[in-house]
DNA sequence: CGGCACTTTGAGATTATTCAAGATAGGTGG
DNA sequence: CCACCTATCTTGAATAATCTCAAAGTGCCG
């Protein structure tokens, strides 16, 4: 989705509509249903990153606030540095995710953002998007549903207490994700070591070993190292207590 | 802050500037310099909802989401119902603080909210607010920057793992909130039950009883049923890991 | 003065962590 | 191509933390 120059629009609409398809940015345009003009207006303010490796951070804590990230490729993790000096793992992003939305508020982002694997991000500078926002109607509003979205998806980690229950409710969060991007929702490759998955869990490395053998034990995942494979997603889902979805 | 007939608008520009000056929905207009006219347009859609008591809600989950809710005095706390039919506490909401950002995105609310005590809040028509912000300069980008500090505000809780780092996290978030609004930093009146603060934590009840207890064993704090007296904030902040606050 | 909800305390069971050691895969240089 | 090296991952045993179960203490309200 990156700007264009001027000719081959149409083009461009297409090859557009191909890479975004499944990405949260589009959230910003296609469903509020904005014109042709307006769209290619959106598109111009849009870069891609470039190409970042393992270890590459998009963004450091403390950066000024400059752009909104979507996730084109790769995956990315964030995180910050406790008063102990040790990282904090905060989340992972997917291809097709929001990074950075935390950072409107003190202009400054809150947490570093690094590439886990080969990936890169599509880049929406914020400035520029505000501006639209104030022109394009629907916009505005578009934004808000994003960030309200980001708000509302911190919620349902925080029920899960048992060691099997977070790591159930780990598995079953990414196969979803993944699978809302167009990917196998039963066959996950985990670009992050056990270690950040363990600290993202707040659990010790050796239990999250622990755990996905006794999952496998039971029959409901394979694993064969970073690939793992849900073969009873009801078993895993009969673990987590997250909210049951219905209103009260 | 509540809606006026018409007559005596200077009395209530006054009245609103006592009651809001340390309200969150204050940053929707005083920090962007908003003219005279401006703050009355905003002042005009607020409204304050009726007295609730302890057990009633403002809103339950699953609700169509018409308003953002900023709390006026006691306490609130937002829950979920697992699949279990067990409550999980999703955080406490104290005066001036806001309540139902999550819920933009699916027009719905993802958690029902409940008065703790004598308390109130005001309504702020979310319609009405989003089309105020498509034509007041500056109120667009306040709300974004709300929501943006509602999703900051849940990353330093992930950190803290054993129950002595919840507890003393638990005890300054508090002060500093308290703090922020005006009241004391160092006596504490907790308005919620054991049981939620527990669950909240994700702790067992006796386990809160006991970490408040060896706390009071320390000296850092004073326990007298729910009232609790911070003697040494120093002491509690050591426990909790969380964020240096420190670029890296 | 009960009754009732909340809170505290104790003892044993459970769960997860820490410490220590071994296994495995991927990359590197000979 | 193979041996080695290092990261990562797994496994085991002992330790520490938290939970559960049970019971007793406390204050509040009618």
């Amino acid at each position: 989705m990156s700007s264009a120059t001027g000719q081959a629009r149409e083009l461009d609409l297409r090859e557009l509509k191909r890479v975004c398809s499944n990405c949260s940015l589009k959230e910003l345009c296609v469903p509020m249903g904005l014109n042709r003009g307006e769209v290619e207006r959106l598109d111009k303010v849009v870069e891609a990153s470039r190409s970042l490796h393992n270890g590459d951070h998009l963004f450091r804590k403390g950066d000024p606030m400059r752009s909104i990230y979507a996730v084109r490729s790769g995956t990315f993790k964030s995180y910050v540095i406790n008063r102990d000096g040790e990282e904090q793992v905060i989340g992972f992003h997917l291809p097709g995710e929001l990074v950075g939305l935390d950072a409107i508020h003190p202009d400054h982002h809150q947490c570093s953002v690094m590439a886990l694997d080969t990936a890169s991000a599509c880049i929406m500078p914020f400035s520029q998007l505000s501006e639209l926002a104030a022109s394009i109607p629907g916009l505005q509003r578009q934004i808000m549903r994003l960030l309200s979205k980001e708000i509302s998806s911190m919620v349902p980690r925080a029920a899960d207490t048992t060691a099997e229950e977070r790591m159930s409710g780990f598995l079953l969060d990414l196969s979803r994700r993944l699978g809302e991007r167009g990917y196998s929702t039963s066959d996950l490759r985990l670009s992050m070591p056990r270690k950040d998955v363990a600290n993202y869990l707040r659990l010790a490395t050796e239990t999250v070993s622990r755990v996905l053998r006794r999952f496998q034990d039971e029959g409901w995942i394979e694993v064969d190292r970073r690939d793992i494979r849900i073969v009873d997603s009801t078993a895993l889902k009969s673990m987590v207590k997250g909210d049951d979805g219905e209103a009260q």
